[in-house]
DNA sequence: ACCGTATTCGCAACGATTGTTGGTTCGCAA
DNA sequence: TTGCGAACCAACAATCGTTGCGAATACGGT
């Protein structure tokens, strides 16, 4: 994610305002590393701005979507998540907790792939699903708390 | 996807009844080599089947995903896919028409994946994203139709 | 044929996201 | 500094995809 200055000069080009509420989102995303939904966006703007809606949330991470600052996920059924960091990467998802991670794949130009039929690529999504180290070692031990 | 007698015998072998509705629906997706929508698969079920009922698609079709015998893909936001094609494979959503084709990938054991963390992998799922030749062709072409 | 239980269906409810409208505030270019 | 248009919020309503619920019905082992 580029930092809340950079974003503000982005915004201004294309027409669009920077209010304190785009800027509150901005700093929470430049330093957010996780995969975070809207909801989990909103919770935490609000602690930084009291008041501030869910809606402006989402304007605003569409508008960042749409300007290819930021990336949105649909990794499971339920609500999207979304992704500050724009480098060449890969998704964890856990099956227990829901966790998503971040992994680096390199060789991925040389695998085979049969079918592509003229179709154009323009992306390459891999998701590798399973589970992480905390529910592994929760759902495989005998001797796992409850529930 | 299997035959609807080896659904059928699976069915009963775990307890659950084999109905009219479920053996319209075992043959559907028997003969589906797509990618339907619940709402799809309800639409041509409702051909064979006048009045069977969009609730009952939805627990048919959860059931054989909780089976195994189906694979649930959410490839996008919006409703999820159902893929009948049990075999090794990945796929291709076209981000024009949101078309969705099957591709057959080899090589992905032999690519670097760093920041597993002893993250236990179940699952790869590949993802190509981009352009059919329909759409590329129509957005390409400077004589392409209106919008 | 009988009976217990699974299944069906219609409808209500749900979670996530977007549309609307009206009033107010506010960024920012001139 | 001013003015205009954009953005904000509140308060809903609406949409879409999916699931919960409950009364009526039907499968299938005996
Ligand atoms: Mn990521
Ligand atoms: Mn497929
Ligand atoms: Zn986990
Ligand atoms: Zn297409």
């Amino acid at each position: 994610m580029r930092t809340p200055q950079e974003l503000s000069t982005a915004f201004r080009a294309i027409g669009l305002k920077v209010t304190p509420q785009r800027q509150v989102l901005f700093s929470l995303l430049h330093q957010n590393d996780g995969h975070p939904s809207a909801e989990a966006i909103h919770l935490a703007a609000s602690a930084a701005m009291p008041g501030i809606s869910l809606r402006t949330v989402y304007q605003t991470l569409n508008d960042l979507v749409s300007m290819g600052e930021l990336q949105q996920l649909q990794l499971t059924p339920g609500s999207a998540r979304f992704d500050p960091n724009t480098s060449d990467h890969h998704h964890l998802v856990c099956d227990g907790c829901g966790d998503v991670r971040d992994v680096y794949v390199s060789g991925l130009a040389d695998v085979d792939v049969r079918g592509l039929d003229g179709f154009r690529v323009d992306a390459t999504d891999v998701v590798f699903r399973g589970s992480c180290p905390t529910c592994t070692s929760a759902t495989g031990d005998p001797s796992a708390p409850h529930a």
